[in-house]
RNA sequence: GGGCGAAUAGCUCAGGGGGAGAGCACCUGCCUUACAAGCAGGGGGUCGUAGGUUCAAAUCCUACUUCGCCCA
């Protein structure tokens, strides 16, 4: 093994490894509980980027945990074509031709379409697999590939036949620069400084006028209604009244509506139902007439009069300084207001009344609902189902079709005697007029449509497939909280409307990955952060590590280059540790040509534990028993970054700082015959043991290097890679409590030695001795681990001191109620000093002990404090003033 | 306007009723035959503010402040 990890040289070959052994592929059928996610689908717009990283590593951790458990696992990948998110793309790649893709026509610019999904299907895949993801490739699936088509043009057909689908004249939100209509959440708003332009109509017939108050004066062209609040006595009046529309000339009456909000402006709103939303609904309410001024190309229409033709901006100026000349313009507030923009391309949004295709939403809505506050989806963290509710609860119809081209075609012909035919095949003829003139709808449906069908489509509905029958529902969602509403709420309402079940039972939301000053990462700020770049420089491993270990459910983390430097540093002490271990495994260091030896491992493994394991082998068998336990309990819980943490701090503290360094005590020892012979084996078994069950640990989020340390090690008890083998089990035979507090005593004192030494500056080639007064139990103990005390505190000559004659010449540590050591160090020591610092000590302590004794005095918590805590105070107190007498008896001494 | 989240060491963040934690940064000493991407030791925090609940609050509740997100 090299002495640094190398990852680059690693990563490839176990992924083709791992592809060759089909490791990955579901097998859909015999034992193990079926457990299922399917992946988000990446859009072909482009590559992926840290949120995919992040999304797929929580993703590929918790697959790879339950595939150890022993679940026929699948985790479906797949992509989405994104429909005008891509269509933009290639659209914007022809315009550098110089082109328009209606110059070039709907097929030819399909098929170039198609070309762009291959290459960036392509390259996504290519980075899926670098980063390590444990995808079953064989199922892999497309939106827009033959069977989601099928399951699209059913799902469609279907809920047009019962009436939840249905066309129609409404008020939708047009991008005129995709020139498309788009649903309400694909429409942003920002808050954007505006002006409140109050405009006097005039009333017919009589004296006087109303005032009405608008962001958008244009809209005034295509008013044809003034309204007010009923209860408004300001106004009651007026109400059936008309009024003159300014600049048209026309009159438009005054109703009342409860719409309306009396404190906002003058009380008194312009109606205009062609290009307002809540206009188009009190226009519905009042069967007015929605006229439509500005047109689709974002210019005033031929019912705008003489503003015909002028873009929207410069037809604003002009009726307004109109208004002016009138003299009706009251005044111009300043005023912030909310504007809606694609989604896309950030144009703003026009809203106008246009024929469009919707889903009925209240009918579907209703079972999405209860399935959430019934639990049977579940939320991680919970919070989310509140967003998801609060957004079902009030959700509108849906608006599906869009005026572009990439995407499923409206299943819906037209004839030339007016009627529609919805199929899922092509009609030949018209049922109702034999004509055989029928023109596909040309639009497409929306994205979310067929995304809404992902988890069954991908599984081969509406056939009875026998994966369709074992994997779903699937088991865990992972997702961002920015697509609750796009994605998660239609799987939700779609399945349940068509499989009567849930499409998973639980959604595991995970935040956004931000940069270094908490910006979101984008293109235009330029501050994205490739994740190939990351691994190409650090590995897969380290930006797994990375990214979980900074990753809480459902709150967003910044990606910082220092964290990606602890990851590597990770990664390289894993690879040293298990260097360290595999070189020692062999007898005579590997030379006179006998292999490893594996006595030790395996009677540990056989749980025959030797009757010889010392207290360290017990201590680190004991933690390492805990972090199983830990771990497990963790991921089961979905923290995914605490169950890593888990593995890191047992890897880094106990078993590498303490464990190996305690190791090498029986692993160098060059004499002592038989019985260090034994010492060695047994050492070198729970060396290895414990490494092979922390690799298992630690491979859902580090697969490459664990898997690579893996095919290193000798005495497995089968030759399947990592990736197929099983999770460690906690189990009673590790447990060894009485030595784990023990070593716990030795840590302890060896730290206070150490720290001793570092006060004077003693340098480690420099053994000292050291004199230690202990009770009689922890003496036999500390006796038996002298030679580590020796190792590691270099602490020569030891010596046992229970009564008398403490060195005056010494540091001095107070360790414990039970336990002192003394650094007696003639001629070095500053009295002075030592007693200054055993004085900071103490006063340190006083605190401490002040508190403790405030708490056994209280009589609240004696009485009501469970029995267990009043022990532990009371421990406390024991310890702390026994120290600090020991402390106060020991500054005496030296003054 | 409604909802949600965040505020903990210089920085980035975990933790979540019973002795304030990590990584990085900082200071000191070390090329100790796994690892200087390392080892050992150390300094550093009225856990945003004010109330409340409790024997006990960084943690639960209320209000407020600042920042962020979502919805209207």
């Amino acid at each position: 093994m090299d002495p640094s990890y190398n990852p680059e040289t690693v990563e490839d070959r176990q992924y083709r490894l791992w592809l060759e052994k089909d490791s990955f592929v579901a097998r859909g059928e015999g034992p193990g509980e079926p457990f299922t996610i399917v992946i988000p689908p990446p859009n072909v717009t482009g590559s992926l980027h840290m949120g995919h990283a992040l999304n797929c590593t929580i993703q590929d951790i918790i697959i790879r945990w339950r595939r150890m458990q022993g679940d026929d696992t699948l985790w479906l990948p797949g992509t989405d074509h994104a429909g005008i998110a891509t269509q933009i793309r290639v659209e914007e790649d022809l315009a550098k031709e110089g082109m328009t893709r209606h110059e070039l026509g709907r097929e030819p610019f399909l098929e170039k379409v198609w070309e762009w999904k291959e290459t960036y299907h392509a390259r996504i895949t290519e980075q899926l697999q670098r980063l390590g993801v444990s995808c079953d490739w064989s199922r892999e699936r497309f939106t827009m590939d033959e069977g989601c088509s099928q399951a699209v043009r059913k799902v469609f057909v279907d809920l047009y036949r019962q009436g939840l689908i249905y066309r129609g004249d409404y008020l939708i939100n047009w991008c005129p620069r995709c020139r498309t209509a788009l649903s309400d959440i694909e429409v942003e708003h920002e808050e954007r400084p505006s002006t409140l332009t109050f405009i006097r109509y005039p009333l017919v017939g009589e004296e006087g006028s109303i005032t009405v108050a608008t962001t958008r004066p244009e809209t005034m062209l295509g008013d044809t209604a003034v309204a007010v609040n009923p209860e408004d006595e300001r106004y009651r009046h007026l109400v059936g009244k008309r009024v003159l529309l300014p600049l048209m000339e026309r009159e438009i009456p005054v109703v009342a509506d409860s719409y309306v909000d009396p404190t906002f402006g003058t009380g008194a709103v312009k109606i205009t139902p062609g290009h307002d939303p809540n206009d188009f609904e009190i226009g519905q309410r009042h069967g007015l007439e929605a006229i439509q001024v500005i047109g689709k190309d974002g210019k005033m229409t031929g019912d705008a009069g003489r503003f015909t033709g002028l873009e929207v901006g410069e037809c604003r100026r002009q009726v307004v300084e109109e208004l002016k000349a009138l003299g009706l313009v009251e005044k111009i507030d300043e005023y912030s207001h909310a504007v809606g923009q694609c989604q896309r391309c950030a144009t703003d949004i026009e809203p106008l009344v246009s024929r469009q295709w919707f889903v009925k939403m209240k009918p579907l809505s209703t079972p999405a609902i209860a399935a959430v506050k019934e639990g049977r989806v579940k939320f991680v963290p919970e919070r989310f189902a509140k967003t998801y509710l609060n957004w079902v609860e009030n959700v509108r119809d849906w608006c599906i079709s869009r005026q572009i081209w990439w995407g499923h075609r409206i299943p819906a012909w037209y004839c030339s005697c007016g009627e529609t035919i919805v199929d899922y095949n092509e009609p030949i003829v018209c049922p109702a007029c034999g004509g055989r003139e029928l023109v596909q709808d040309p639009d497409v449906l929306d994205t979310w449509f067929s995304s809404a069908l992902w988890p069954f489509s991908t599984l081969g509905w509406p056939e009875e497939t026998p994966d369709l029958r074992r994997f779903f529902p699937t088991s865990v969602l992972v997702t961002g909280y920015d697509i609750i509403y796009f994605w998660v709420a239609r799987m939700i309402f779609m399945s349940l409307e068509f499989l009567d079940e849930v499409p998973f039972h639980t959604v595991y939301i995970n935040g956004l990955v931000r940069d270094s000053l908490g910006r979101k990462m984008s293109k235009s700020l330029g501050n994205g952060i490739d994740p190939l770049e990351v691994i190409a420089d650090y590995g897969a491993d380290t930006l797994r590590f990375t990214l979980i270990t900074g990753q809480a459910p459902g709150h967003d983390q910044r990606f910082r280059q220092e964290n990606v430097e602890a990851g590597r540093n990770f990664s390289n002490k894993i690879w040293n540790a298990s260097r360290f271990v595999l070189m020692n495994l062999c007898p005579d260091g590997g030379e006179g040509g006998k292999g490893p030896d594996l006595t030790g491992v395996l009677a540990i493994k056989s749980r025959e534990l030797p009757s010889d394991l010392n207290r360290a082998d017990r201590w680190i068998l004991n933690r390492y028993n805990e972090t199983v336990q830990g771990v497990t309990t963790s991921l089961q819980e979905y923290e995914l970054g605490e169950a890593a943490r888990l593995v890191y701090e047992f890897l880094w503290n106990d078993y590498c700082d303490w464990y190996l360094e305690l190791s090498k005590y029986y692993l160098y020892a060059r004499e002592g015959g038989e019985a260090a012979e034994r010492d060695r084996r047994r050492t070198r078994g729970v060396l290895l043991f414990v490494l092979e069950g922390v690799l298992r640990l630690l491979h859902p989020f580090m697969p490459f290097i664990s898997e690579e340390i893996w095919q290193h090690l000798p005495g497995r008890f089968s030759r399947e890679p990592l990736v197929v083998s099983p999770w460690p089990r906690p189990c009673r035979e590790l447990n060894f409590p009485r030595e784990s507090t023990e070593m716990a005593m030795v840590q302890k004192v060896i730290r206070a030695i150490r720290n001793l030494r570092s006060q004077v500056q003693l340098p480690p080639t420099r053994r000292s001795p050291v004199v230690l007064r202990a009770t009689a139990e922890l003496e036999g103990v500390l006796r038996q681990e002298s030679h580590q005390l020796a190792r590691l505190a270099l602490a020569e000559p030891l010596t046992f001191d229970p009564s008398a004659s403490k060195p005056r010449q010494a540091l001095t540590a107070v360790v414990s109620r039970e336990v002192e050591a003394y650094l007696p160090l003639k001629g070095v020591i500053d009295l002075e000093a030592e007693v200054g610092r055993l004085q900071r000590e103490l006063q340190q302590m006083e605190g401490d002990l002040e508190r403790t004794k405030g708490k056994l005095a209280n009589r609240g918590f004696l009485q009501k404090a469970p029995a267990e805590i009043v022990e532990k105070e009371q421990a406390r107190y024991r310890e702390l003033n026994s120290r600090q007498e020991k402390l106060k008896q020991r500054i005496r001494e030296l003054t």
